[in-house]
RNA sequence: GGCCCCUUCGUCCAGUGGUUAGGACGCGGCCCUUUCACGGCUGAAACACGGGUUCGAAUCCCGUAGGGGUCACCA
C-alpha cells in the first residue's frame, strides 16, 4: 500500500512520529482536564456554544487542567468572514478566552491551517490499508442513495455498495495516477462488534450500533489544502493536542462508534467524552432546539447589545448545567465546580425571564462604584451616546445609586440589563431629563390645572432641602394640606367630600412636576440627588 | 423509517421504594406604602399513559405515546 499511498500523497508528507514528537503530551496533574472549545465558524456565535464553553472551561479549570479554543474551519464554502472578529469580542465579553495563545506548543489553533497534520494521519492509515482512495462523484453517490432507498436497505457507502472498497491495489494505483480526483475513505472494521457500548461522562453507558460505513475522513483532492471531515481532525487534533475530555453537543453520540473506530484504528487512547444536552426553545406546544436561523435570541451579539452582564449569563447557564447551582448565592455558585455527573440530560429551555431575574439581582448586589463602572465599562464600547453623557454626568450617577442604596433598606431591582439603565435613572441626570412644562399635562390628572399651578408656585416657594425623609414629606404635607389636599389617606377615605384629593394625589402632582412620570423613583431620593437649584428649575419649568 | 437519547408544576431543578412531592423564575392575592418597585406572607400549578415487581413506586422492570437528535466531501 505503499505506493498507492505515496501517489496519494505525492512530495513531502511528514510521518506520524514527527508529530507525535512536536506535540508532547501535558504535564499536568493527576485528574486534571484538558478541554477545548470547537466553534466553526460558520456564522455569529450562538448561546448555546457559550454555554459549551463555560462548561468545558470551568471543568478544566477546576481540575488543574486547560481549556483552549480551536477553530473548526473545515468548511470553506460556509465560512463566514465576519465570524471571526464576532467570536472574538464574545469569548472575551463572556470570558471563555483560550488558555492557550497561537504560539503554545500545541497549535495551530485552526484546523485550515493543520492540513500537514492530517495528510500524515490518513497517509499512515492508507499504508496500513485502512483507508483507500473513492472516486465516487457525488452523481455516483447520490444515484446509490437512489438506489438503497429503492431497495429499502440502510443508506450509506459499506459492504457491496462501498465500490471504491472492494477496488483492486492495482486499480487504486491506476485511478490515482490517472489524476482522477478522490476523497479518503476510512475502512471501516470487518467482522468487528454489531453493538458497541460507551460510558460516557454525563449520561453514563449509551450502547448502540457500531458503525460499519467507510466514512470520508479527507475532501476531494481537488481542493488545496486538502481538509478533513469533522470525525478524522477530531480525532487526530484532539489526540495531538493532548485533549483528554471532549464536552461537545449530544448530537455526536451518533458518529461516536464511527469516532471510536478511528481512534482505535490509529492506535490512540480514547479520551473522555461528555455529551452535552442542546438548549432548547419553546415552540407551540413542544420544544426544540434554539435554532442559529429562526431564533434572534440565539445570537449571543444579543445578550451582549442588550448589555447583560456577563457574570449574570454565566450564573445562569452554570445554573442550567448544574441545578443545584440555580438558586443559592452567586458568589458560591460561581466559585462551586461543575459536575459531569449532575448535569441534566434533557435539554433545557433556556428563559429569558429567568435570566433577567438573576440579572437584576446581580446588578443590584453589585456596590454603586463597581455597578456603574461595569455600566461604563459597557457603553464605552456599546452604547456611545450614553457614555458620553455619563461622562458629563457621572456625579449624578454615582450619587443616585449610592443613596438609593443608603436610603432603603431593600434595594430596587429594575435594571436586568445596561440598555435598563437610562430610563430608570434618567431622572436623577438632569442633562438627560426633559422637564414637563405643562400644568395640563394629563399625568397631572384628577388634580385641576388651577389647583397644579397653584400648588407647585406654593410648594416651589416655601421649598427648602430638607434631609430627612419623615421631615421632607411633612413639609409635603403641610403645602398639599394648605391646597385643600387630606394630610393621610386615613383623613380622605373616611371624608372624600371634604378633600380637594388624598395624600396620594398631592404627592402626583410633585411627582409629574420633578419626574414626569406617574411610576417614579422616590422623590425624597430625586430630591436629595438632584439638589434644590434642579428640583426648583423644575418646578418653574410647569408655570412656564 | 432505522438507530440513539429523553419525559416531575408553564419554565429550570430537588427528590434514587414509605415525603402533606420541595425550591426558584413567571403568574394571582394580601400586607407594607405618597407612585412604581423592593421586601414579607400567601395561592394556583407537576410525577405522560398502561401494565407489572413490591406490604408499599415519581423512584425498579416492560410496553405505549410524545419530544429531541442523527443517518453529508456540514460541523
Amino acid at each position: 500500500m505503499t505506493e498507492l499511498a505515496d501517489l496519494m500523497f505525492p512530495g513531502e508528507t511528514a510521518s506520524r512520529a514527527h508529530w507525535e514528537a512536536l506535540y508532547p503530551p501535558r504535564e499536568l496533574p493527576a485528574g486534571a482536564w484538558v478541554t477545548r472549545f470547537a466553534p466553526s465558524p460558520t456564522g455569529y456565535l450562538h448561546i448555546g456554544g457559550v454555554y459549551a464553553a463555560v462548561i468545558a472551561q470551568d471543568l478544566a479549570h477546576n481540575s488543574g487542567g486547560t481549556y483552549f479554543i480551536r477553530v473548526e474551519n473545515t468548511d470553506a464554502a460556509r465560512e463566514d468572514p465576519s465570524a471571526r472578529a464576532q467570536f472574538a469580542s464574545a469569548f472575551r465579553y463572556f470570558g471563555i478566552e483560550s488558555d492557550e495563545r497561537t504560539d503554545a506548543p500545541w497549535g495551530p489553533y485552526e484546523q485550515g491551517q493543520r492540513a500537514e497534520i492530517y495528510a500524515s494521519f490518513a497517509k499512515a492509515l492508507v499504508e496500513e490499508g485502512k483507508a483507500y482512495p473513492c472516486f465516487c462523484t457525488s452523481e455516483d453517490l447520490e444515484a446509490l442513495t437512489a438506489q438503497q432507498k429503492a431497495a429499502k436497505v440502510m443508506p450509506g457507502y459499506y459492504g457491496s455498495w462501498a465500490t471504491c472498497r472492494h477496488l483492486s491495489a492495482e486499480e487504486h494505483v491506476e485511478r490515482v495516477t490517472a489524476g482522477t480526483p478522490f476523497v479518503v475513505r476510512f475502512r471501516a472494521p470487518e467482522g468487528s462488534a454489531l453493538r458497541v457500548t460507551h460510558e460516557d461522562l454525563i449520561r453514563g453507558p449509551i450502547a448502540q450500533n457500531d458503525n460499519r460505513n467507510d466514512a470520508v475522513i479527507l475532501k476531494s483532492s481537488t481542493t488545496s489544502p486538502r481538509l478533513p471531515t469533522y470525525h478524522f481532525a477530531h480525532v487526530v487534533d484532539d489526540h495531538l493536542m493532548r485533549v483528554n475530555l471532549v464536552t461537545r453537543g449530544e448530537e455526536w453520540i451518533p458518529s461516536l462508534p464511527l469516532h471510536i473506530q478511528l481512534f482505535e484504528a490509529l492506535g490512540l487512547p480514547l479520551p473522555g467524552y461528555a455529551h452535552i444536552a442542546p438548549l432548547m426553545k419553546v415552540e407551540g406546544s413542544s420544544k426544540r432546539k434554539l435554532s442559529k436561523r429562526k431564533d434572534p435570541e440565539a445570537n449571543v451579539e444579543y445578550y451582549i447589545t442588550t448589555g447583560y452582564p456577563a457574570a449574570a449569563l454565566r450564573i445562569y447557564l452554570r445554573g442550567l448545567a448544574n441545578g443545584n447551582l440555580a438558586d443559592i448565592d452567586f458568589a458560591e455558585a460561581l466559585a462551586t465546580p461543575l459536575q459531569m455527573d449532575r448535569m441534566g440530560v434533557a435539554g433545557p429551555v433556556f428563559d429569558e425571564a429567568k435570566l433577567q431575574s438573576i440579572s437584576r439581582n446581580y446588578i443590584a448586589e453589585l456596590p454603586p462604584a463597581d455597578r456603574l463602572a461595569a455600566l461604563e465599562a459597557w457603553t464605552s464600547e456599546h452604547d456611545r451616546d450614553l457614555a458620553v453623557l455619563l461622562a458629563s454626568e457621572h456625579g449624578n450617577a454615582i450619587r443616585a445609586l449610592e443613596l438609593e442604596k443608603q436610603l432603603d433598606k431593600n434595594p430596587r431591582k429594575d435594571v436586568a440589563n445596561w440598555q435598563d439603565f437610562l430610563p430608570n435613572y434618567r431622572v436623577f441626570l438632569p442633562s438627560a431629563y426633559t422637564p414637563v412644562t405643562d400644568a395640563a399635562h394629563p399625568d397631572f390628572a384628577p388634580t385641576s390645572v388651577e389647583v397644579v399651578r397653584a400648588m407647585i408656585a406654593d410648594y416651589s416657594a416655601r421649598y427648602t432641602q430638607i434631609d430627612d425623609r419623615d421631615a421632607w414629606f411633612d413639609h409635603l404635607r403641610e403645602v398639599a394640606k394648605d391646597h385643600g389636599f387630606a394630610p393621610t389617606t386615613g383623613d380622605y377615605k373616611r371624608n372624600p367630600e371634604a378633600f380637594t384629593g388624598s395624600i396620594a394625589e398631592a404627592s402626583n402632582v410633585i411627582r409629574i412636576a420633578l419626574t414626569g412620570q406617574r411610576r417614579s423613583a422616590d422623590l425624597f431620593l430625586v430630591c436629595q440627588v438632584i439638589g434644590e437649584a434642579e428640583v426648583q428649575k423644575r418646578l418653574r419649568a410647569v408655570l412656564g
